[in-house]
DNA sequence: AATGAATGAGGGTTCATTCAT
DNA sequence: AATGAATGAACCCTCATTCAT
């Protein structure tokens, strides 16, 4: 009857409180010193049992960190679904990033951290070609927003897509992460408030990729000021 | 008195040394895998003068590192200073920048590293202070540099000096950072040549930046095409 | 009827499925390098099914070297059956084991490995009990043989034959497990052959086992030379 | 002044510590079911140092069986000093070694042990180098015992000196092995004495290598009865 | 009979750091 | 100042075996 199913339902259940119990552990204690006990123990399921499901701490660790790239592109989708424009939608998705970025921090820093060499070493082929293929979601996403833009004659024709799309990631990601890694840092020793420049960035990117026709019916003046 | 000096001078020779050792086994292996035994044995000093001189592992790392903010700091000044406006001062060192991250790619891994939480735990007071003075000479330098450029007219009035520093340094380092970690990867399954986006980016935010005075007077047509 | 020998068939043809897979695991990883997955996938049977057929690893182990005793068991039985008398059938018997280490390396290696205290911790009584009668059989087999060449009157009657067996079996297995374990080393460190040194070794004994009267019809001049 | 000497005297004291520590816990355990953890408590010594000394648990096996290699050896070359003719030292040999096999019976089976592909893994180049140089001194040693004998006109022309000694190591060592693993059994399955077969094994070997002169001189019957 | 999910104890090894000399 | 011996905590992963279904 349902065997089979209620099977495949406890399974993917396990896979999920797995998920879970890990995910606190690498928000608390990050990547190296997570240890595997402890996330044995949050899951309620003994050490082997992860490895039964994991094939190691790195793998569980790009596991979670796919789930956050899943939930990102979610919010995308569901962002950019609802606008007109593929300009408005790039606005729209500045925005959710943003939201992202503050309501999941620590997926964020998860993010992040799994675009660095430190990892990388027990990643078995599966999860690094799963990885793989999220990430080329997302930037495809990006990417062809960009591409309809320019259709659209709302974003400079002189500009390639891709390299629009790594510009606006790459700064707005590490703009975020400085905002993670030091806030009260650059608040107190430099009197910024990296929030508003991340904002400020944002509009001064959007804006300058715009054609004039474009800004001009936006009719908004961005500005860094 | 001479004796003084030379103790002096034996001193920070021998600091040179251990630095020098130093870097060579972080460029290596990177600070995880890399282990003060090899340091010593590199610096042929014993591993308890090793902590004679630093702390710590992390703060040796952090030392080396500084040698490269220093070098770097001396590079942009060098460039720059032959300039007369600002805006050509900037786009030196932008260019300065980006012959750093060829050139010394380890050292630019390094100071990209070191702005990531999977460091700091046993960092001593002293070299956290010292970075953040560095660190803090090289950000004065860049945000004096546009405020320059507003003055001098060729900057956007509308901008702010330190968020304009803060974004073209992220975005910069940022996409040399994708291309240290991944320029292969981007190349093979997206076609995308990360250098040719990375001289596109600072041009493309160079021009955005700057009046349209100025940019009429440099009779030059930035593009990402 | 039927019913109840086709399930008797079909057990019997389980147990040897799994036999068949432990050897191959067990040549190629030995006993502690073997693992019961690779057993259980080999055989394409699940890890619980092997322990419903087997007590435990070793117990699997033993099994799989069972099946080389009674192989070696049949060699004996027929190389001997043709010969006339006892001495011919011991020079054969000395022929056929030395065949059995050659072709069937492996087996040799498991036979020997079981005489080990390292083994023995996991083994049913069942098995321990198997082993021993299958063992005695062929100490037995031997021990006769010597027994018979004594009242053929070719072999010395000052010896005792379960002497004479264990002092035989042992002297060669322990020259073949060394020709196992180190042929190459010794041929280049002494630049010994030791399948030389097996078969001159052979000869010596079965030479000083008989009467002066059987070696003159022998005619035959052994030598270590 | 002696405060070089005393910190060497004390390390090679530290090595030898660690060495009985492990020879402890080696002989009740083995070398699989002894754990680091127990040595070093036994050597009231913390794990790490144990690894100062010694860089792995089979490196520290082989260092501890190395010493009952120098042991038998010295016990050889004791036993063997004393004796006129090359035959009688041979003599004193297998008494020797059957002293040691009695007496040290524990190094008896790491010897044995040692010489089994279950090793070797983790074995460092210079351990390995060691314990073959050791291992060269002793079949030498034998090996130039017996071509004594041929010389001194004792042993028969006819044989080859290390093959003999490969014989008479190997046989000896394999009944031994047998009596160490199962004398009890063999008492209790088939009423056989096996020190006696020992015994009676190496009279019947060293009688069989003797030529006819030397049999008659030391007008002694040897036999197994 | 067969499954396969779950267990959980087990252990060698590494290394940053300290401290007596 | 320099040494280097000693520490000891920390940790991932394996795998034989069991048992509910």
């Amino acid at each position: 009857m349902g065997i089979q199913e209620r099977k495949e339902r406890e399974k993917t259940q396990r896979r999920d409180d797995i998920l879970n119990a890990a995910q606190e552990v690498f928000f608390e204690k990050g990547l190296q010193n997570a240890t595997m006990d402890e996330i044995a123990e949050k899951a309620e399921l003994s050490k082997g049992t992860i490895y039964l499901y994991y094939r190691s701490k790195e793998d569980l660790y790009l596991a979670v960190m796919m789930r956050g790239m899943e939930l990102l592109y979610t919010m995308f989708a569901q962002a950019t679904g609802k606008q007109r424009s593929a300009v408005e939608a790039l606005r729209a998705l500045a925005d959710v990033y943003t939201q992202f970025f503050h309501e999941h921090r620590s997926l964020f820093r998860m993010l992040h951290f799994s675009q660095t060499p430190q990892l990388h070493k027990q990643v078995s082929e599966e999860m690094r070609t799963a990885c793989s293929i999220q990430n080329m979601k997302i930037w495809n996403f990006v990417q062809e927003l960009i591409a309809r833009g320019i259709e659209e004659g709302d974003i400079r024709r002189d500009l390639n897509p891709i390299a629009v799309a790594v510009l606006l990631w790459s700064a707005t990601t590490s703009i975020m992460s400085r905002i993670d890694y030091g806030a009260e840092y650059w608040k107190s020793t430099m009197n910024v408030d990296l929030d508003t420049v991340l904002r400020q960035s944002l509009e001064f990117l959007l804006d300058a990729l715009m054609t004039p026709h474009a800004r001009e019916q936006l009719r908004q003046q961005p500005s860094i000021s």
